[in-house]
DNA sequence: GCCGTTTTCGGCCCGACTGTTTTCAGTCG
């Protein structure tokens, strides 16, 4: 898949035009090019191949000649003819906060500053208070936003934030000072990673509530502080925007906030061609407001059902409303199990009777317990005398628990040369067998995807765990034909697992989508290590939402009943 | 650079806040 690559230069080439000070909507026709490239889920080259491109939304003749000559060449001559005028490290300081491209390009033509190093230099000789534009304050900000980027202080895993967002709204609801409170922005769409936290307000006294913000103990720093909008950074690092709204507006609002920019931009454009105006406020004919209560009654306004925001991208979403055609997507209360978590045998921390007491807790009606297998040494692989304690274990207490029944099974090691980490005459007596690499991360595509695709032919195999081994801000996939894997698991009718532990989430949510229009069968599994962990299912529950999966599509929708049957009759086809 | 039952040219989403200027550009979401 090439998706990746092309959309990165498109993402730049666009980034590098805005330097130069061009036409925005040049500009905007490349950034909603590499979003359409990044968000699809079959393969660009296969597209190229079969002469489609230009059907996508957004590329036009030009565009696609361009898609082409990247996949052809490896790289495009007008990307490298910018870079030959535009010195590429200038991206980066469009990372910096307070310094956009026109910024930029003031200090790149007056002063020739093409390094981190040398803005900050100029910032505290003062240099770049003296430009046409700048100031002291702005100095200051640039100094502030360096240190800020060299702490790599960009985007977060969703799993971190959005516990401190819902504490945040907790406090603030008690102070008593809001009347309604919402997390808007990438949190509420549940992305995979988060660069802020967005929350939404109605209350009959926003200064006492824009004090009240500003007063908080997570806050570090007041960025930013008006009468309905007010910006701080916290402790952590990460900013909070918020802003208070009239409840006439909450709808409107909330829509706005929740973004996506792309779906945003859509909606507007469809208002547009009703006769109607949408901003923040509300939806507009002329002066008269004609809706902005509810986001229902938002999007009924322009003819459309209310959205889910989890799939508000414009990842094909307007449309499908528009045909009527939006999924009945999957909910968090139609999950019955978790597909993989471990306990003490291998390197887990809970007893079996702790996962019990837990999942009963959590109003699940069964865990699959899936731990390390015997090579797995530095993971507490579980030897296979072990394997046999455990299933005994396991039969003695789904005997005497009637809520919840745990599942017997293994996450066996795929080794270096794709068989597995235990005999098929052990493999066969455990009831749930999802295969996964651990180790072998540097070998090459070829090697990698053989392994795993080994794996998936394997008869006794039901699933594979973390399919691509990424972890969010520390590990890249592993060099993967995923195309291949998943046409294997298609034929073969086997499960991908989407991992819910927040550092993975893997399944990612495009390729969760690409494995869902292949019909593949999905499994969520936290991969809970430690108890508490178990808390990351509605994660995946996300992942697969953003996917557009509805009930049918996860396994853990299945009873503990169904879902064993499905395991057997993979088995036996 | 894309796009089209008003169109093949002239549009292209909308507003808050800051900082630098004295009426608005730049940044951000």
């Amino acid at each position: 898949m090439k998706n990746k690559e092309v959309a990165e230069v498109f993402y730049k080439v666009a980034s590098l035009l805005e330097i130069k000070g061009e036409n925005p909507y040049r500009i905007r026709a490349y950034q909603k090019a590499a979003q359409t490239i990044e968000a699809l889920t079959k393969d660009i080259e296969e597209l190229a191949k079969k002469g489609q491109i230009e059907k996508l939304p957004g590329i036009g003749k030009d565009l696609a000649g361009k898609i082409q000559e990247i996949l052809k060449t490896g790289t495009l001559s007008l990307y490298e003819e910018l870079k030959k005028e535009i010195p590429p490290v200038l991206l980066t300081f469009l990372e910096i906060p307070s310094l956009g491209p026109k910024k930029v390009k003031v200090l790149y033509e007056k002063l020739g500053i093409t390094s981190l190093e040398e803005l900050e230099k100029a910032c505290l000789e003062h240099k770049v208070a003296k430009l046409p534009g700048f100031g002291w304050k702005t100095e200051e900000n640039i100094i502030k936003g360096i240190k800020l980027f060299k702490e790599k202080l960009g985007r977060r895993p969703l799993g971190e934030v959005l516990p401190l967002a819902e504490e945040i709204i907790r406090v603030l609801k008690k102070e008593g000072v809001v009347e309604k409170i919402a997390v808007a922005g990438s949190i509420r769409r549940r992305k995979e990673t988060v660069k802020d936290i967005d929350l939404l307000i109605t209350s009959s006294n926003p200064e006492e509530v824009m004090k009240k913000i500003t007063e908080l103990p997570w806050v570090e720093e007041v960025i930013a502080l008006g009468e309905t909008k007010t910006s701080v950074r916290l402790k952590t690092g990460i900013q909070m925007d918020v802003r208070v709204v009239e409840s006439d507006s909450w709808g409107a609002a909330l829509a706005y906030f929740t973004g996506s920019k792309a779906h945003n931009i859509r909606v507007r454009e469809l208002a547009l061609e009703r006769g109607l105006k949408i901003n923040e406020y509300g939806v507009f004919r002329g002066e008269t407001k004609i809706a902005g209560k509810t986001e229902e009654e938002v999007y009924a306004s322009i003819g459309l059902p209310f959205i889910p925001p989890e799939i508000r991208e414009d990842w094909g979403e307007i449309e499908a409303a528009l045909q009527g055609k939006l999924p009945e997507l999957v909910s968090y209360e139609d999950i019955k199990g978790d597909g993989h978590v471990h306990s003490k045998y291998s390197d887990g921390t809970a007893s079996l009777e702790e996962i019990l007491l837990k999942a009963e807790k959590m109003g699940l009606s069964w865990v699959a317990v899936c731990d390390h297998s015997q090579g797995l040494k530095v993971a507490g692989g579980v030897p296979i005398e072990e394997l046999f304690k455990k299933k005994r274990q396991i039969e003695e207490l789904n005997k005497r628990s009637s809520k919840v029944k745990l599942i017997f099974g293994t996450e066996v090691d795929i080794l270096s040369d794709g068989t597995l980490d235990y005999p098929d005459e052990v493999l066969k007596e455990i009831d749930l067998v999802i295969a996964a690499i651990h180790t072998g991360f540097q070998q090459d595509e070829k090697q990698i995807t053989y392994r795993i695709i080994s794996a998936l032919k394997h008869p006794l195999v039901h699933a594979l765990s973390h399919p691509t081994g990424r972890v969010i801000g520390e590990r890249e996939p592993y060099a993967l034909n995923l195309q291949e894997v998943l046409e294997v698991a298609s034929q073969y009718s086997k499960a991908l697992e989407i991992n819910a532990y927040y550092k993975r989430l893997d399944l990612n949510d495009i390729n969760t989508r690409a494995a869902k229009e292949q019909g593949i069968p999905l499994l969520i599994g936290t991969d809970a290590h430690f108890i508490d962990q178990m808390e990351y299912l509605p994660l995946g529950v996300a992942v697969a939402r953003r996917a557009w999966c509805e009930k049918k599509d996860l396994l853990n929708t299945l009873t503990y009943e169904e879902f064993l049957n499905w395991l057997k009759k993979l088995r036996n086809r």
